[in-house]
DNA sequence: TCTTGACCTAAAGTTAGGTTTAGAAATTAC
DNA sequence: GTAATTTCTAAACCTAACTTTAGGTCAAGA
């Protein structure tokens, strides 16, 4: 076998720990673009390795994966990424993490106002506080306190 | 109407900010218990705003429902929670809190290191502990790194 | 060559946390 | 007393992020 020839799918799921179908799955979802060979399987390339990483990263970071997609957008498209590429988008993770951090603690001194209150009911206790509601955790509709349709 | 009649499940999903549909799903899910009046429908007690108030902040924190459940069970069954009462679960609240905020400041430092040695792809990375991995975020199935079901 | 094992696609299933819908019964308001 | 609200149950639907299944093709080794 030809050194170019590329990585089968099976050997990027080996060497990212990701299963195939999680592959395909992001294919699927725009997050990472192989060829087909003569037999219509998908080829890598070594650098996917390294895409694939970085997609594993920013979601325990809690990014969606849209959101992943539109950070690896950043990355040049008419060569393989170099490491200053990469630590170029991996500020932009840095960013998006501190943000996090920042709002848990937040919330964290808000609980610890709320205990010594015991105001746990009252709509003016700070975690009611819209801003940090929401859209911050898992998947399907919440329409939570003041983030309910108009209608 | 006499004072004890409890409250009808729209007057609390109207002091709550919650839908009606999602105090029938927490009910379902064991979080609250409502008693039936004569004809059937649910009434509930004023405690029980505070109750699912805990709920709403305890999700807010990251606590999937089963675990809010089990937390909820450390309130005493034979009387009304006292303000007190609800310090005590706040306070198992503010630990796990914190365990969270640990864990993604510890992720940031990591990046912060990996941004400097562009070691993405490499299994060594702290990036890919797999203790830091997983069950933090989201729904769904994840056999991430090392989570993978043995056979 | 033949036989595994890897790969393909499309569709359906899964989980969490709910919402929506439908048709019927209870309450409330006038 | 009747109309308008609420509430009831059960079941289907929703999203995100995948996995599983079914039925068929490709590739590699003996």
């Amino acid at each position: 076998m030809a050194v170019s020839e590329g990585l089968a799918i099976g050997a990027l799921a080996r060497r990212t720990g990701l299963a195939v179908s999680a592959i395909r799955y992001y294919e699927a979802q725009g997050l990472i673009s192989p060829w087909r060979n003569a037999g219509g399987q998908r080829r890598y390339q070594r650098a996917d390795i390294r895409r694939l990483s970085f997609v594993m990263i920013a979601q325990q970071f809690g990014l969606t994966l849209p959101e992943i997609r539109e950070v690896l957008l950043e990355l040049p498209g008419n060569r393989t990424p170099t490491p200053q590429d990469w630590k170029n988008i991996s500020a932009g993770l840095r960013a998006h993490l501190d943000q996090r951090i920042d709002t848990l603690m937040r919330l964290r001194d808000n609980l610890d106002g709320c205990i010594g209150c015991g105001c746990l009911s009252l709509p003016k206790c700070k975690l009611y506080n819209p801003d940090d509601r929401a859209k911050s955790h898992g998947s399907g509709p919440r329409y939570l306190m003041g983030d309910a349709p108009e209608a």
